[in-house]
DNA sequence: TAAGTTTCCGTAAACGTTTACGTAAATTTC
DNA sequence: GAAATTTACGTAAACGTTTACGGAAACTTA
């Protein structure tokens, strides 16, 4: 393994200096054409490739580079989130250093360190579901490293964020489900109490509560939706719970497009007719949302909004040290069949 | 905005030497306590946070960093293709600075520029449908860049790449189609002559040619797919294209599922039974097409698999000059209703 | 107390590229 | 044909970290 050219190489070997050599190579002037041919030729016989890093290096440039962390990458929420980012990025001329935490706050904390150890000017990051804040967000603001969190909230955690109003949006589509005559809603939500599920499951409560409602508790299921892959099967599997009780409920909200998909499967398979004996809300308005039979009342969920604004706050708290920026976005209920109400 | 603090400075602070403070800060021998302390809290009171730029020179390794570049970042096949690359990526503590083309090779360059001056090692891409490779990727070979080319072609590259058979894609698909019965096939594709979706189509004429039948001209519609959030509303019109024919076809092949699911909407909203008077073929194997009804019968192509393999191509090719990394994946149908056959 | 041993720190040269500056030789100008 | 300009190169010092080497001062040993 011969090693790798350098400037040097070529320059020794042709009997001339570094910087012509350099020049050549980088189309610079004060250099003679016969000179530049030979150099070219060598190099590419060489098979000479820069060092970027000996560029950035002498450049000084650790430009503009944001950090995004995203629990799956491929989720059609976070992805469009990133899609927002990247767009407002864009016009600032800023790059974007990814990663995906998986859900693992392990992976999380070390893609964090990573990240900063490269340079980064600061992070965006949608949590991993069960993040330990304090050891992997806290931290970074004790350094004074701008951050802007999405899409899930701590408690102690004072710094710039932009969320959903999770809890408004569960009490919504519950809302939506009485108003159309549903009595027994069922809910299927994520294990994971630290999660924005738990927010939507308190919407849902809350509205139950409200209407003069006590939810019974195995109208409740918690599911493990950690793998995006399978939630639809998870949902299939609540489903297939809830239908089995003494008394099934007449509508289902789910915590998840998804999984409300899976619930529509299984009434499908079971005979179950939408939205007569059964209704259906899910959330996120996925883009399956609208294509499935029958289509499914969602709430929205503006990834690319999201993203835009985390970017511009991102950009602001870069240039302002103290200030704090945070938005909750308001969620809006989108009706469609799954959810028409009882015969 | 004060820089970034270096070992010079803590050494300067101090009156002390800079190899004193690396030192200090490196747990090495030869330090008194006393002085170390001092340099940690200084150090710490500084921020200070090693280049990694000038490490990685100094001790001759690369820079892990990345560039991707992709179409659309929030499409299900690329977002599941970066995932793939994220995964390898993350094994060889390589970070990923990802950006997104919107299909315009003017954007493309640009991100291509920005990433080169960041220093990148090197680049992953599926290029932009009409990428401009003379100008946007030749330039980057002769100048020895690493690059690895996703799911798109171009006749006179001949460095790395990772594609699909979507030749044997179109052929399969339509293949099928015609075992089932299906007599008159028709293909709704890209405009875009340079697209993948060309060889699809080719794919999908050699196979009825194979079988005896010259398609007619109205039977294949291109349409402009540019932007995924119409593709369904543009596979729904193609439809209403076809079937306003004297002799509309009894099959259609999709150059993506978003296409054939407009498809399907139409044969919904048109009475058209699948696949008893309508078979329906797509391309992707989204999400989607599992769950829609009937369930669509599709072309496989794994992104996760491909992006892995884009980065290992991209690993080997950083390390061995000359040699090239090409592979183009086999593409399997994957059976589903929609195709079933006529009664 | 002279010689040997630690302890602690500094000097300077790398890593590969870029760039300000300098300067012979060749060319142009009047 | 002397002066001014241009052409085509070279020198050396950066960028921030690492490391081989050397050497005073403090401490130990005989």
């Amino acid at each position: 393994m011969n090693k790798r050219t350098k400037l040097k190489d070529i320059a020794d070997q042709l009997g001339i200096s570094i910087t012509t050599v350099y020049r050549a190579l980088n189309n610079k002037s004060d250099i003679n054409e016969e000179t530049k041919r030979k150099i070219l030729d060598l190099a590419n016989e060489l098979e000479y490739r820069p060092n970027s890093l000996a560029i950035s290096l002498r450049k000084n440039k650790m430009i503009p580079l944001v950090g995004v962390i995203l629990p799956i990458i491929n989720h059609y929420f976070f992805a469009t989130v990133l899609k927002g980012i990247m767009s407002n990025a864009h016009l600032h001329n800023s790059l974007i250093i990814a990663g995906e935490s998986l859900q693992d706050p392990t992976k999380e904390k070390r893609i964090l360190d990573q990240f900063m150890d490269q340079g980064v000017s600061g992070i965006i990051m949608a949590p991993a579901r069960n993040s330990n804040f304090e050891k992997n967000i806290i931290p970074l603001l004790h350094k004074r490293t701008p951050i802007v969190i999405i899409d899930r909230m701590y408690d102690h955690y004072k710094g710039n964020y932009v969320l959903t109003d999770d809890y408004g949006g569960g009490y919504k589509a519950t809302q939506h489900l009485l108003d159309n005559g549903y009595k027994r809603i069922a809910h299927i939500g994520s294990t994971d109490d630290k999660s924005i599920g738990t927010e939507r499951r308190k919407g849902y409560v809350a509205a139950l509560n409200d209407a003069g409602i006590f939810p019974k508790e195995e109208y409740i299921i918690l599911s493990d939706i950690d793998n995006p892959d399978t939630t639809i099967e998870k949902g299939y599997e609540a489903a297939a719970i809830l239908f089995k009780l003494k008394n099934p409920p007449d509508a289902v909200f789910a915590v998840t497009d998804d999984i409300a998909i899976g619930v529509i499967e299984y009434a499908k398979e079971n005979n179950i007719f939408i939205p007569e004996e059964l209704g259906i809300v899910g959330f996120s308005n996925s883009k399956m949302s609208n294509y499935i039979r029958p289509r499914l009342t969602t709430v929205e969920q503006n990834g690319f909004k999201m993203g835009q604004l985390a970017f511009d706050y991102f950009s602001k708290a870069s240039s302002s040290y103290g200030e704090v920026f945070q938005k909750t976005f308001d969620l809006d209920l989108i009706i469609r069949e799954s959810s028409l109400g009882k015969k």
